[in-house]
DNA sequence: TGTACATCAGTGAACGCGCGTTCACTGATGTAC
DNA sequence: TGTACATCAGTGAACGCGCGTTCACTGATGTAC
């Protein structure tokens, strides 16, 4: 232990893979002000001056990272589509997904949060937005696949969907982070879900709401007019 | 500009909430690693080593301040209460307070998911679990006070209804932050509050789940193990 | 197949900057007599 | 009412530490001939 050895050489697009998910798992173990060059570097078994290797500078890192966060979420998306074709199913599937991605890679929340990503640069933000927008829009979809097939209420804006969607899961890590834990995830979600899916479902007789706008009539929520930079 | 005179001389439990005002609107504005001693100082009007005749360190600078943010959200349920005695609405009302709490002071996010809350003290982090579940509890006691008068379903466990709640806010504040203001909060929140109350209210004709478990029969889902620190 | 050279990942020492904190001091306000 | 002293908020210089970044170097891998 301890002793130090010159590490292997290897590719440079191999070692910028590592080096951003070293970032991201202390960013998940430890938050963002753990993620020193030096703390990563230990991580992948270099010495911090060779991060420079692969990249121009920490803030480069981060961005790598926050790219890696946005390919985890569309995964759970694709997965939650693999395992069955019920657009009900899928989010039911995909909450699940989501939810013990927070159990393990606590990263996500601290990183949409966090002064770097805030104070950063624009472009960091407008990246970090593109992620989540994306995964929103993903979420939507399956809301608007439900609403083609007839299990989704159809007054009920996609969109809206995807942010109640969010909704169940934020909560949740927010408290299981401040609890250390503690806080039970899973009893939260599933009454969550009850509730949400029990929204989600038509109602037996009649119209729910006899003033219910159309889906066509309503602006989009999410689509957020870019940034003028 | 710019020319230095001396402070006038103000007594410590001014100062002391002085200080911690302007910690905390130095994080909404600029994010928590824009909070050094030095900014606190200057936008007091003091130079930095002063900051200690009040506080003995800069993390007791930021306790302050969580402290402040859990007597603002208090002080939203307080101003909810007193405006209608009508359960759902007062959760309308808070509803509106919240989101544009964080229009104005975007600093409670930010400071839930800060490294310096996580990362800081278990003292700290387990005091901002505090406060937002005493939030969290006003707003469960709302949702009990509906079920009472009958115009919540009793099916509910309040505590969900309450972390429905927190749902309904934080996404809303996630991409209004990530997205420079850009986001629409309240057209997300007016859709997002027509699903919960129509969630909420009881249904018309018979039970809305034959198997539905009693409140009584549900554990409390907030109430998290004390630490045993 | 062998030799000479270019490329490029890895190293460790050194730098400079920002920032939290300390400390001896100043001077105004409040208190004791 | 006046004088002497204690208290305590405010000051500015200085410190030490952590950390991002640079740079001249080493040495292994790949390429040209």
């Amino acid at each position: 232990m301890g002793f130090s050895m010159r590490a292997v050489r290897v590719e440079t697009t191999v070692r910028r893979d590592q080096i951003a998910r070293a970032a991201l798992a202390l960013i998940a173990s430890r938050g963002t002000h753990a993620l020193s060059v030096a703390a990563v570097a230990r991580r992948v078994g270099l010495v911090p001056s060779a991060i420079y290797r692969h990249f121009r500078s920490k803030d480069e890192v981060l961005d790598a990272a926050i790219a890696h966060v946005g390919d985890l979420l569309l995964g759970n998306v694709a997965a939650a589509r693999a395992a069955t074709g019920v657009p009900i199913e899928r989010l039911h599937v995909l909450l699940g997904r989501h939810l013990s991605m927070i159990r393990e890679h606590g990263a996500i929340p601290r990183l949409i949060f966090s002064d770097d990503v805030y104070g950063g640069h624009a472009a960091r933000k407008a990246s970090m937005l593109r992620a989540l927008r994306a995964y929103l829009d993903q979420v939507a979809e399956i809301a608007r696949e439900g609403q083609e097939q007839g299990s989704v209420r159809a007054d009920l804006e996609p969109d809206t969907v995807a942010l109640l969607f969010m909704g169940l899961v934020q909560p949740a890590a927010v408290l299981w982070h401040l609890s250390d834990g503690r806080f039970d995830v899973s009893t939260h979600a599933e009454r969550g879900w009850r509730l949400l899916s029990e929204t989600l479902a038509p109602r037996d007789a009649g119209p729910a709401s006899a003033a219910a706008p159309t889906a066509a009539e309503i602006p989009r929520l999410i689509r957020i007019p870019e940034d003028r930079t």
